[in-house]
RNA sequence: GGGCGGAUAGCUCAGUGGCAGAGCACCUGCCUUACAAGCAGGGGGUCACAGGUUCGAGUCCUGUUUCGCCCA
């Protein structure tokens, strides 16, 4: 039995011990066993440049419930960690770093420059792992994995190469979205838009034959030096005759023509578009169609190129202003007007995107996306919320070629040569000796290395073993349940779908559990560029791991936005503190113990909590399989707090300050202490540590609750009889304390109280008498109404609280018809139906019989309370 | 422009056709030996609006208003 325990739950000080405890012993490791069965889960893995914020503590709050409820299951639970190599983003911290040493990254070369990258991964790489211990997730600690681990590497170049064989992946110039901050080509979802103030410039493009001009309208003045024709709808009528006629592009020594384009909007601007392939995606479909030349005017560096003559070396922005103010100064510039567009930027360093012509990788996605939306189509893989599914179809089916070639040195390197000689591209996961076409050594590795996200689509099953066909793989792939937010379903689901099932030949998971993000009160994602990061770490420090984890569990329900409140922190820590309490009296009343296993004696009340609590259990567990995570979590608070404490804890006083009868003192203690522990394993999922601690001073044996079997529903300990008479009798404790109350009755007084009633009560008589403060308590059919009384009436009793000198007839006379007002409306309601000929005809029985039964309780109801005032008025 | 989601108590939100809910906030009274991070009692609602389906709609359908998200 445990040592004395404080008033209040103070988390930090026992937090620490169990996650470490945890650890040590290894309590989460799994082995491939196939006598079990398995469950497995991947954790998404978090940037090894990261630290823990809402979001992560929210997904691996998720993943920690599911997967140890499983365990309690008896599942054989592997929860594989590891974090995720972030190729920009971890080039961008080193290279800052490095830069503040006065270090360039292309001065130390690229070789040394890795070698940083991995002195800085194994020095600070753990800061997020360490965290998460620290929330108290159930990882298998022994599987910790990294996407730039050898294994994963091998995976990746296989990978690579299998596809390039099939012609899955090739090399092109095409136009993609460029960070010149970053230096690298991004993926389309990589770019954030959002809409920015802008000006809408409209520009003259005079004719050659010197006959006027055609004005077009752009945001993006400096690129008119990339312009290679003028377009209009081929059925607008304004410009009908000018098509084919040449303009002098502004600025420029360049004539063009004006072609015609469906792509092109008669409604925009002044319906005539400026074309400039180098620098607009659409603009480059257009002259793919039209065989126009492509002008590049930026450098990578996003500074005006070489083709730009005068402006030339001026900065993207720069060259907007001073060509802007050319346009006025040499009379071609219309007019301008104010005009709001969507602006994309790096989703790493929010720098401007730039579509820019340049040489990238791609992989053509369309077959994989079509055996992707099968697997989901055949409901191989589940996606909760269901709506999602339609969420991804839509983008699946609209999905253009992935580009995963990135210009930065932190990453899988592509497995290319390039034969000097022949000109032959050598693919290959090693690395060869010479050309396998012409047999020269003279050999060039592509520099580009690959998107992050291709080694994370793989993670399900390169964390496995994979290419290797290892036991693991056979044992836990499919993996059971994936976790994540929908930020990242496109990015990562979609993939990991896409690859595993091309390279395993099966879903790599069968459930996806998709949750909210957390955000802050202006609806924008928690980031640390905005500023605007709650750290998780602070409130663990303020209120716990379990009050946080429990915060997040109760707000899964919602759908795509969670706004976190710092009330709601402080409902849960107070909920921890409340368990906390409820231990401390049972555990006191344990001291003197002395449980006799025949011997129990159960009364009314015990048979009320038992029969609550089966159905707590068969409820919480129905929706933790569902994923209801918040609805789970708010029956077991429910449970807790408003029927095992607010009520049975408070009955339990009764027998174990007063009772002389042992045997009914040890059956109260055996239901006490034999609920608190279903109680603990119910909510240990959710808050782990304070379970944890608890557990162990109510067991002797040092086994952690983590090991405990979940609670399983008895149904012979349902009974909805005990369960009415129970409520019976809560309502009568709830008349006299309203009465109590509201009549003014101090609460340390004694009061009488008469009931009138036809039923033997006698089960629950000292109950009544200490839960609503009772002295004399007479009861029976032919109770006479004391004359200075108050009354009240339950759908079963008459109850009369007696006054004596203190009563005030015209309180108690607004107090009666108060009631008989509340219920008068209700019984009208119900009278209404009940003479609806339709309702008798097509309700179900059932409901019918329901509402015959409310009536009649609800006239009786009346008529008492009617009685009660009559015997007021008539003094 | 297309798609999706939301609008319920002062606030944050639950509620899949049958008696409108929780937490916080508010009002009243209590330091009653598990807990003032607590206990007891109470007030507070045209379930955004308009139609429709139904015996019956917060819940299903249509439209409107409005907020948010995703995509172009």
């Amino acid at each position: 039995m445990g040592a004395m325990l404080q008033k209040t739950y103070e988390p930090w000080e026992v937090e620490e011990k169990w996650s470490k405890w945890w650890v040590d012993r290894k309590i989460f490791h799994s082995e491939v066993d196939y006598a079990k069965k398995p469950f497995s889960v991947v954790i998404p893995p978090p940037n090894v440049t990261g630290s823990l914020h809402m979001g992560h503590a929210l997904n691996v709050t998720i993943q920690d419930i599911v997967v140890r409820m499983k365990k309690m299951q008896g599942f054989n639970v592997m929860w594989l960690p590891g974090t995720d190599h972030a190729g920009i983003a971890t080039q961008n911290v080193v290279e800052r770093s490095l830069a503040s040493q006065g270090i360039d990254r292309r001065d130390i070369g690229r070789d040394r420059f890795i070698e940083e990258v991995w002195k800085w991964k194994e020095q600070y790489g753990n800061t997020i792992i360490n965290q998460l211990k620290r929330l108290g997730v159930s990882c298998d600690w022994d599987r910790l994995r990294f996407t730039m681990d050898d294994g994963l590497s091998r995976a990746v170049k296989e990978v690579f190469v299998k596809l390039y064989k099939e012609g899955l992946i090739y090399r092109d110039k095409y136009i993609v979205n460029w960070c010149p901050r970053c230096h690298t080509a991004l993926s389309d979802i990589e770019v954030e838009y959002e809409e920015e103030d802008s000006i809408l410039y409209y520009v003259k493009y005079p004719f050659v034959d010197g006959s006027g001009y055609v004005v077009v309208a752009t945001v993006r003045p400096e690129t008119i030096l990339g312009d290679v024709a003028v377009a209009v709808h081929p059925r607008d009528e304004r410009y009908r005759d000018l098509i084919g006629k040449r303009v002098k592009v502004p600025l420029a020594e360049r004539e063009v023509e004006i072609i015609e384009d469906n792509y092109v909007d008669p409604s925009f601007g002044t319906g005539a578009l400026k074309i400039t392939p180098a620098h607009d995606p659409n603009d480059f479909l257009i002259a793919e169609r039209h065989s126009l030349p492509k002008i590049s005017i930026l450098t990578s560096d996003a500074k005006m190129s070489a083709e730009t003559g005068e402006y030339a070396g001026l900065d993207r922005f720069e060259a907007r202003k001073v060509i802007v103010e050319d346009l006025y100064n040499s009379g071609l510039m219309e007019k301008e007007e104010p005009y709001k567009h969507a602006v994309g930027r790096c989703y790493r360093c929010k720098t401007v995107v730039e579509p820019y012509l340049s040489e990238q990788w791609f992989v053509k996605v369309r077959p994989l996306a079509d055996m992707a939306v099968k697997v989901v189509k055949d409901e191989k893989v589940k996606f909760y919320p269901e709506y999602w599914k339609k969420i991804y179809y839509e983008w699946m089916n609209n999905i253009r070629d992935w580009c995963i070639s990135r210009q930065i040195w932190w990453g899988h390197r592509i497995p290319v040569w390039y034969c000097e000689n022949c000109g032959h591209l050598n693919v290959s996961t090693e690395e060869p000796v010479v050309c396998e076409k012409c047999g020269s050594k003279n050999l060039r590795r592509d520099e580009d290395v690959l998107d992050t996200w291709f080694s994370s689509a793989l993670w399900p099953f390169s964390t496995l073993g994979w290419p290797d066909d290892t036991d693991d793989l056979r044992y836990y792939y499919p993996t059971s349940l994936l976790v994540t937010g929908f930020d990242i379903l496109f990015f990562w689901v979609a993939r990991m779908i896409m690859m595993g099932t091309k390279f395993m030949g099966k879903e790599p998971f069968r459930d996806v559990y998709i949750h909210a993000l957390v955000r802050d009160e202006k609806g924008k994602k928690m980031s640390k560029s905005y500023g605007n990061v709650i750290d998780p770490l602070d409130m663990i420090k303020e209120v716990g791991a379990d009050a946080l984890r429990f915060t997040l569990a109760y707000l899964a329900i919602q759908g795509r936005d969670i706004k976190l409140s710092k009330d709601r922190i402080k409902t849960s820590r107070n909920f921890m503190n409340k368990l906390w309490n409820a231990a401390r009296f049972v555990l006191s009343q344990l001291e003197r113990y002395n449980y006799d296993e025949g011997g129990l004696k159960l009364d009314i009340a015990d048979r009320w909590i038992l029969s609550r609590l089966q159905k707590a259990i068969e409820k919480e567990t129905e929706l933790f399989e569902s994923y209801s995570l918040g609805e789970a979590v708010r029956v077991v608070y429910n449970f807790v707090w408003k029927e095992y404490c607010d009520w049975y804890l408070e009955i339990a006083k009764v027998t174990l300050y007063n009772s002389d009868d042992e045997e009914r003192v040890n059956t109260v203690r055996t239901v006490l202490r034999e609920i608190l522990k279903d109680i603990l394993k119910m909510l240990h999922p959710v808050v782990p540590f304070v379970t944890e601690e608890i557990w162990h001073h109510l067991e002797t044996a040092d086994n952690s609750i983590v090991n405990e079997r979940w609670p399983v529903s008895d149904k012979n300990l349902i009974s909805e009889e005990v369960e009415e008479k129970f409520s019976a009798f809560q309502e009568i404790v709830r008349m006299v304390r309203n009465i109590r109350a509201e009549m003014s009755v101090p609460p340390n007084k004694d009061v009488s109280v008469y009931i009138r009633t036809g039923e033997d009560i006698s089960v629950y008589l000292p109950y009544l008498k200490r839960l609503a403060k009772i002295g004399n308590l007479y009861w029976g059919e032919d109770i006479n109404r004391p004359p200075q009384s108050a009354a009240g009436v339950t759908s079963s009793v008459e109850v009369f609280v007696e006054l004596k000198g203190v009563v005030d007839f015209e309180k108690e006379t607004d107090r009666l018809k108060k009631s008989i007002a509340k219920i008068e409306k209700e019984l009208s309601a119900i009278q209404g139906r009940l003479n609806n000929k339709g309702f008798l005809e097509n309700a179900s029985p059932d409901v019918i019989e329901e509402h015959r039964n409310r009536f009649e309780e609800l006239k009786q109801k009346l008529n008492r309370l009617k009685d009660n005032l009559d015997a007021i008025n008539v003094r």
